[in-house]
DNA sequence: CAGTTGACACAAG
DNA sequence: GCTTGTGCCAACT
């Protein structure tokens, strides 16, 4: 495996690093910033540097937590205030991604 | 170089 | 509002 990670990475870390707590942004927003549409590239790099950044505050389109993860995001956004609703899901809640959308 | 994968987004039914 | 299908992008095999 490659020891020098590519640059794109390095980005995606760089707008997740900055988005302040008590708010939340979107896969495809965080893509944008980037200059890029993949959307499923940026979660790529979270699933694999992810461990590094506050990756909860990086959410899918609608305010709906990662998939596999929502668990493990809720007590997260509870602990920096950000707006959830509660749901009938299997992730069991939502977030209010209307009212804390960052937007750069 | 071609194929597969993934913590996605959007459109249509 | 939910499910299914298609499209995009970058990394890995």
């Amino acid at each position: 495996m490659p020891q020098h990670p590519a640059g794109f990475v390095e980005a995606v870390l760089a707008v997740v690093d900055d988005i302040p707590p008590g708010c939340v942004a979107t896969y495809g927003d965080v893509a944008a910033i980037l200059g890029s549409r993949g959307a499923r590239a940026v979660g790529q790099v979270m699933a694999r540097y992810g461990s590094e950044v506050p990756w909860w505050r990086v959410v899918r389109a609608g305010g709906r937590p990662p998939a596999g993860h929502a668990a493990a995001a809720r007590p997260r956004y509870e602990a920096e205030g950000t707006p959830i609703v509660a749901t009938s899901d299997d992730d069991g809640y939502r977030i209010a991604i209307a009212r804390c959308r960052w937007r750069p």
